[in-house]
Parts: structure tokens; C-alpha cells; sequence
DNA sequence: ATTATCTATAGATCTATAGATAATGC
DNA sequence: ATTATCTATAGATCTATAGATAATGC
């Protein structure tokens, strides 16, 4: 199999740490921008203008418009998973681990309200191969959970459950978090952060039960 | 204060009849030209051709792109409520009333797959006054499983839990049907419909608990 | 006369590049 | 010499409308 689609958003400039430089104003613009506007009707003069270069260099940095929104896309990732680790730590050793890192984890999806946004409205806009890889980083995300799952089911903390009814908690955790978001037009007017944490966790720790707890 | 939005979509022609059947015609052609390449990047020359319409007579029957967007994600909320309404129909009477709904309603979303996954994407390309409608059908359609929750806890079929409780698990039951459309690159590989509505009927099912059974 | 439909296009963008200019380093 | 940056614009659209034409009903 030949090589076929570049792994890198590609860019004409040789000093990497320009390039690193450049695109991290780009970033900044952008997120901005696109947030406010959509990705679509954000100009890439507006771009160019808010990262303060013009549009000729904005072409040297990347090669469409749509490379802007996947590094986008990959820096709020890159945030919300720093943010979920970090969480993560601070909720190891901890009282109870589990609350902890929903505690975390929807802080974060609280903190990152529009960024999250914006990931599941621009995600489709993206050319095939960037958005493969966005999806793979909401995965990795995921799995973060999965993990401390199944460490507190093997320390005999949580029930017993089979590897594919953890799997889709880890599923719904992630997806409540993003529900804050997404739902901030009906949840912010009824719930405040806290009890929005307070509820849901008690909802996820409902769902942790091994098969026999439950009659359906 | 002076009238000033339009509540309906305005249009040129007089006929009522003709107006609807029109209009059906171009959401039939509009909701599968968004799913297949967005609402951006459909042209109005690709709706009206999709239609079997001129682009002169599109605009007689809308006053702009957007405004077939609206009528695409009025027509796709009315089924789906339509699937629900009759999905509880169904489930009256049966032995797990909450369990009957739940399979309704995820059943329903893995049917309109596409179309789910739709309004999550372009919801936020409406004007306002559209925008604000279209979520108040997400959040009437969210109330059909307030009312099943509410009326199980007063005959006793489930503990008894708080307003803001009961509000939430139905929103939390909402969006886990959105998720089987939204994740379906991954889940659709790792679940069928049928274990993911099993599974997710004990996620729910495990939420429904009195304040005293969790502990935190 | 009124209503519905069509064709042709005005007018307004917007993306991406060509080619010129400035800055940097040997 | 090489690298980075800029201005100016080619070229390609795309939305929405004006004005002409056809169909309908009195």
C-alpha cells in the first residue's frame, strides 16, 4: 500500500517552532471565531485577520481552510483530555474514586461549555481522515474511563460487570458530560453545575449493578 | 410590543394545498441532500433540481435556505414524536411499561439514524426564532418520557424521586437514544440495537432510585 | 386578472494562488 | 540564497430576484 494521505497538516515553512508558533494564533482565532460563527461562515480573511497575518501566510501554515478546523479540533482535545488526567490524579486515592472523576470530568465539560460545542456541530465538516482522527481521540478519552472502571470493579469496589457494560458506561459518562453542553439551553435554566454534578452521579452509580441486581 | 417574527414560514403562493405539497416535496428531496453533504454544501439550484422545481419557484414557497432547514427539522421531529407517541401507546398495559417506552424510543432513533444525527449538526445554522422552536420540540419530546416516569411513580412501579430527578433521567433517557446515532461509529461496531436497548434499559432502570439507596 | 412557474443574471462573496517584497543567515 | 511574508486578484461559486411566460378561473 503506497502512502496516501498525509498524517501532518501540511505547511511550506522549514522552522518548526514557527510553524508551532503561527498556528497556535491561528488556533486561538479560530476557535473563537468559529464558535461565534460556525466553521462555515467564518471567512479565512477573518482568520488571517484575527491570528494578525495575512492571508497569503495563512496558506503557508496550512493548506485549506479545513486544516484550520481540525487543528482546532485537536487542541480542544488535547485540553479536555489534560483536564480529565489531571482530574484523574487528584481523584486517585480519594474517598470515592469514581465520584471523583465525574466530579472532574463534568468540571471540565463545564469549563469547556462551548468548545465541546463545537466539536460535535464542526466534526462532520471535516475531510475524512481528520475526522477519523478526531473520533479516535473522543475514544481515547472514553477509555480513560473505562480504565478507572475496571481498576475500582477489580479492587471489588464496584459490582461485577462484563466488559461490554462497562464499556458503555464509560459511553454514557463521556456523553453525559457533553449533555451539559449540548442541552445548556434547557439544563443551565433548571440545574445549577453542582446538582447537575450531584444528580448525574448518582445516575451513573445506578448503573453500575451486576446482572442479578436488576429485574427487567 | 409589535409583531415580529413570522411564526410560519412565509411564502408567495396562495394555495394552501399546493404550498404543503411543494413543500413536502422539497423536504423530501432537502433531508437527504443535508444528510449526504451537509447544509452547507447543498446548493439552492441542488434543492430545487432534487425537488423537480425551479430555483425561481423555490423561493416563491421559502424566503431563504435556511428556511427549508426549518421545515427539514420540523417534518424529522414530528415523526419521531409520532414514533414515540405510538411507542407509548403500545407500552401501556404491557409488564414494564418504562422498559417497553425505552425500547420504542431507541428503536425509533436507530431507525432515523441519519436524521437525529442531522438536527445535532445544523440545529445551530437556524435563525434564532427557528433555532428556539426546534428545541422546543427536543424538549417536548423529552416531557412524553417526564409523564411515563411520573405516572409509574405515583401507581408505585418506581421509587419515589424529586421533580428536578425524575426531569433529568428523562433528559438522560433522550440523549442515550441520541447517542446510539451520534457514537454509531463506534457503538454500531462493538453492539447490536438489540444488546444496546438491553443494556441501556438497565442503565436507565438503575438510575430510578429513592435518594436513601445511594451513597456517595 | 390572478396565480404559479420559469429562465437568466445581478451582485456579492470566498478560497486559494501568483508574483513581488522584505527579512534572515551564510 | 533562502525563507517568510505580503498584496492583489483569478477564478469559481452561490443566493436571491427581476422580469418574462404559462396556466388557471372568472
Amino acid at each position: 500500500m503506497a502512502a496516501t494521505h498525509p498524517v501532518q497538516v501540511p505547511t511550506q515553512v522549514k522552522d518548526p517552532q514557527l510553524v508551532q508558533r503561527r498556528r497556535r494564533q491561528l488556533v486561538d482565532a479560530a476557535v473563537h471565531l468559529f464558535i461565534e460563527k460556525g466553521f462555515h461562515k467564518t471567512t479565512t480573511r477573518q482568520l488571517a485577520k484575527a491570528a494578525g497575518i495575512s492571508i497569503g501566510s495563512l496558506y503557508e501554515y496550512v493548506s485549506c481552510k479545513e486544516d484550520v478546523l481540525y487543528l482546532v479540533c485537536e487542541a480542544i482535545h488535547a485540553e479536555i483530555e489534560r483536564g480529565v488526567a489531571e482530574g484523574l490524579e487528584r481523584a486517585k486515592g480519594g474517598k470515592h474514586p469514581l465520584a471523583e472523576v465525574i466530579r472532574e470530568y463534568l468540571l471540565v465539560c463545564h469549563r469547556m461549555n462551548d468548545h465541546v460545542l463545537l466539536i460535535y456541530q464542526e466534526t462532520q465538516s471535516l475531510p475524512p481522515q481528520w475526522c477519523k482522527r478526531v473520533l479516535d481521540n473522543e475514544v481515547r478519552i472514553t477509555g480513560l474511563f473505562t480504565a478507572v472502571l475496571v481498576q475500582l470493579m477489580d479492587a471489588g469496589d464496584l459490582p461485577r460487570m462484563s466488559g461490554p457494560s462497562v464499556d458503555l458506561i464509560a459511553h454514557n459518562i463521556a456523553v453525559l458530560g457533553h449533555m451539559w453542553t449540548f442541552r445548556r439551553w434547557f439544563l443551565a435554566r433548571h440545574y445549577s453545575i453542582d446538582s447537575y454534578i450531584d444528580m448525574q452521579t448518582r445516575a451513573i452509580l445506578g448503573m453500575c449493578r451486576s446482572p442479578g441486581e436488576v429485574d427487567i
